[in-house]
DNA sequence: AATTTTCACAACCGCGAACAG
DNA sequence: CCTGTTCGCGGTTGTGAAAAT
């Protein structure tokens, strides 16, 4: 119950991260696989206390996560999702498997809120709401003085998160729907891939170090099919098997996709997924990491435009959304 | 051209839940 | 079953960049 020590801890380092940092913990995910965060800090050396690793690493460093550029769909869905769920980020991204919580939340306060109160100015009315405040209402939950459960029994709970879910789902179908010639997460004509040019910062190096990671997460370089669950995206796995949209790891080439389930680590919430067998178990980075210096090169070499963009050019969709389902 | 304001995003903080001993 | 520890989530803040004045 108490607050974690380490946080309060004096001597640990605040801040942006710099790429020796990220580095580091990466290579220690690499080879631990992610989760114990506590042990990170001790282990690495990083003066950083555990959560800030975890966090460094769900948000920015973990492959498969798609920054910045929502698509109209996304926007559609997380708008969908928002207004049943509420402010459950971690929920809602589960939906939206290349985006991190953090990375919607922050661009639902950015970007969605405004929009929608630009909307509802225009057309008067529509339940929607703010969103927030519709969202603490419909989901139950969340709202916003925090991630207050509501005061019910678990078994209601449960019940009700199943509930939401499934409110979830058809939300996901309707907004879908709107444009069914766009499948979700159009990734592919994403103009992500193309973002290089303002890749010169420190941000694409992270990325870069995702892709990189990816190699290693493949042993053998995209070997047998089962390479990137059997490793580093562990935590994830559980959730993998269970969410058909993943089950497009097949396809996913070498992308940044093949771990989306990555982001839906949190799904681990969602009744479906309950079952956290992973842990990072698994394998485990089976696969002895690449030369540092190469990781080292990649981090540091910032200002190289990164022909490897391509590899980020065929991320997969998450295939037919209906697939969900 | 300099200054101020607004925007966008990374990171931090605090809380509650889950887990382990 | 109780207590302490760790993890994960959501809200909030800090800061650099861009736009406006």
């Amino acid at each position: 119950m108490g607050r974690p020590p380490c946080c309060d801890k004096v001597g640990v380092k605040k801040g942006p991260w710099t790429p020796e940092e990220d580095l580091m913990l990466v290579s220690y995910v690499q080879e631990h696989g992610p989760g114990n965060w506590r042990a990170v800090p001790t282990n690495t050396g990083l003066m950083r206390c555990s959560k800030s690793c975890r966090l460094r690493w769900t948000n920015y460093l973990r492959p498969g996560i798609k920054r910045g550029n929502f698509t109209e769909q996304e926007e559609q869905l997380i708008i969908h999702l928002q207004a049943l769920l509420g402010n459950r980020w971690a929920a809602i991204a589960s939906y939206l498997p290349e985006r991190t919580d953090n990375d919607i939340k922050n661009y639902w306060n950015t970007h969605l809120k405004k929009k929608l109160k630009k909307m509802q100015a225009g057309e008067g009315d529509d339940g929607g709401e703010d969103g927030a405040a519709g969202a603490s209402g419909g989901g139950g939950a969340a709202g916003g003085g925090g991630n207050k459960r509501p005061a019910v029994p678990k078994g209601q709970w449960e019940r009700r998160l199943q509930t939401d879910i499934h409110t979830a789902r058809q939300a996901l179908r309707d907004a879908l729907s709107l444009e069914p010639s766009a499948p979700l997460a159009p990734a592919k004509v994403e103009p992500l891939p193309t973002t290089p040019p303002e890749c010169t910062t420190y941000a694409s190096s992270a990325e870069n170090i995702a892709r990189l990671l990816e190699g290693w997460l493949r042993p053998g370089g995209g070997g047998g099919g089962k390479g990137p669950e059997a490793s580093g995206s562990t935590s994830t796995t559980a959730t993998t098997q269970q969410r058909p949209q993943c089950s497009g790891e097949g396809a996913v080439s070498a992308s940044a996709s093949h771990s989306g389930g990555a982001a839906a680590n949190t799904a681990a919430q969602t009744p479906e997924c309950s079952t956290e067998t992973s842990k990072m178990a698994g394998a485990g980075s089976a696969s002895a990491p690449p030369a540092f210096s190469m990781l080292e090169s990649w981090l540091l070499d910032d200002g190289m435009g990164h022909g490897e963009v391509g590899l980020m050019a065929d991320v997969v969709p998450l295939g037919d959304p209906s697939e969900f389902f």
